[in-house]
This record gives C-alpha cells, structure tokens and sequence, in this order.
DNA sequence: ATGCGACCTGGAGTGCACTCCAGGTCAAGC
DNA sequence: GCTTGACCTGGAGTGCACTCCAGGTCGCAT
C-alpha cells in the first residue's frame, strides 16, 4: 500500500484512460493532483477517493459541468458539506426517476418481445394447419409511452 | 381520429422535435412517411407505432445505428421477426445490466450522502459541547464501485 | 387574394465527453 | 549510459445525436 498512485495505476483501477484523468483534472473535477520532481503525477488517497465519488456521479450521468461545481465545493472546505448534500440528494433524484423511466420502458419492451413471441408461435401454428409464410403484419403491439402529451419541446416557425 | 397525423402532431405527441422526426427518417428509422400533394408528410398509425417503438429504444440509449439496423429488419417484412427479437432481447438483457448498475451507484450515493449528514451532525454536536467551526476533513466514507481490476481500457504507450 | 403559420430542403453548426497526436521528458532495469 | 515504457504538454480531432438556418412552399381561414 504504497503512499501514492501512478497515473496508469489509477487509470487501470477505476477502467479509464489517462487521457479521461487528464482531462478531469483540466476541467476541475479532481483537486489539485501532485506531482513527482520529474513533473509525473501522484495520486493520492484523497484524489482517489474523490475520483471514485466523481466516477460514481459520472456512471449516473451527471454532466461534467455540475461535477466540477461539486468539486469546487470540495475545494471550498468543510463549510460547503450542506451544499454538496443538496447536490447529492438532487442527483439522486433525478437518478431515482431514471432508473423508474427505464424499468417502464424495459417492461414495454418485454411486452414487445412477448408479442412478437406470440406472433411467431401463430405463425408457426398456421404452418401446421394451413401452409403459409405468412402471419400478422409488421408490428401490432403498443409499446407505451406513446402518447402523453407533456414536454412539447420543439415547435419551430 | 384522423387516418394520418401532421408533422406537428407527431412530434407533440411523443415529444420530440420535427427535426428530430426528420432526422430519424433521414437515418432510415422510420419506414418511408408518406407525403400529402404539397410534399407535406402524413404520419399513419404504422408510422406512429414505430416510432413509439422507436422512441422507446432511444429512451433506453439504443444507438441510432442499431435503431437502424432493426428499423432495416422491419422494412424486410414478417420474415425477420426472429431477428427482431433477438436484438430486442439482447437489449433488454443490457437495459436490466445498465439498470442493477444506476441502482448501485443510487445505494453508493445514499451512502455518501448519509455520511455527509454524520459529518454534519457530528459537527454540530462539537459545536455544542465545544466552538469550533471544524469537523472532520474534505471527504472521507467509499462510495463504492472503486477498484475492480476489469475493463482495463486506455494503455497509450 | 392575401396573410400567416406549418411545413419543405440541404447543409452547416452545436454540445458533450472524451480521444488522439506530435514531439518531447522521466524513471527503472541492465 | 542506454533502452524502453510510462508519462508530459497543448491543441486538434472524433462520434454521437441532434439542432439550427436560409430561403423557400403549402394550405387554410378571412
């Protein structure tokens, strides 16, 4: 358990490139990482600990921008731990309505398969009885969240 | 009900731009939409079908291309509906993986955030008892997913 | 017939999150 | 001391999914 990462070390472990570490640290995701005499960089604990926390946020898709607000708190002090709270629970938030909006949609499109399921075992009943290639048609089946009528983005004139 | 809907209609109802309509189109998503006299486009229930579809998938983050691809697979009729359910299996089946992930990371971000309200709590508990402004240091607890040793992209070399 | 909003086309532009590159420098083993 | 692989910099390039634009045309109500 050494004191400090080497770049490729840190990369491998969380699985991105050192391009991706470089360019969180442009961005301002990551605090201040130091570096060794030859100008190489060290990973510490703390920035792995907070690269873990922003690797987290990022697999949720939180944009780089709202990231590096979050990091500058951090950078900030102990004084910003109510606000990064707030950040935390929003995300989570919105985190709890995505993965809601993606169940849905994963129960449509189990509905889908099931149809087209029963399409083919139609079909192949009527290759039994009769003798044809042919079934229903191309794609009955609603697939929900058709039509909802809220968020009329995009009018155009 | 009407036996076409306008392009306004079509993009009210599900949401989306008529740009984004007829970028979908210009990438082969949606069979062939017809059009009135003027050149004006006629969304059939056919085309609003598929494009619930469609937009289903979107919602799922099924790449345009693969949308394609199982748009091409409608276009070649009843016949590939084998194929068809293939590929919406296979979505499913890394819709469930992106799903248990998003869950984990919520859990590992509750974590973090339950942590944070220690720190708060804990701080304002020596505050209290003592007077300081100080608590614990930047950020402390695991926020999980960390090393995992898989999925080693990005050498450089 | 005229006004106006919805619609048309082809093509260029945008935003995001990386990713790649050239041309070096550094560090560790032999 | 030399090789070799890991690392450095600034800046350009990529891929994706739209989104916007200019300069028209359509169609319906008045």
């Amino acid at each position: 358990m050494p004191d400090y990462y080497t770049p490729g070390e840190t990369a491998r472990r969380f699985g991105v490139s050192l391009d991706t570490l470089r360019y969180y640290e442009r961005e301002g995701l990551l605090t201040r990482v130091e570096r060794g005499a030859g100008g190489h960089r060290r990973y510490r604990a703390s920035d792995v600990e907070l690269l873990d926390l922003v690797r987290c946020l990022r697999d949720t898709d939180m944009p780089i921008a709202r990231l590096r607000e979050f990091a500058e708190l951090v950078r900030e002090g102990d004084a910003t731990v109510p606000r990064r709270v707030e950040v935390l629970e929003r995300h989570e938030e919105r985190l709890a309505e995505r993965i809601a909006e993606l169940v849905d949609r994963q129960a449509a499109i189990r509905h889908k398969i099931a149809y087209y399921r029963g399409v083919l075992a139609a079909a192949e009943d009527a290759e039994g009885a009769a003798g044809g290639a042919d079934g229903a048609a191309g794609g009955r089946a609603p697939v929900g969240a058709g039509a909802e009528g809220r968020g009329a983005r995009g009018s155009e004139g």
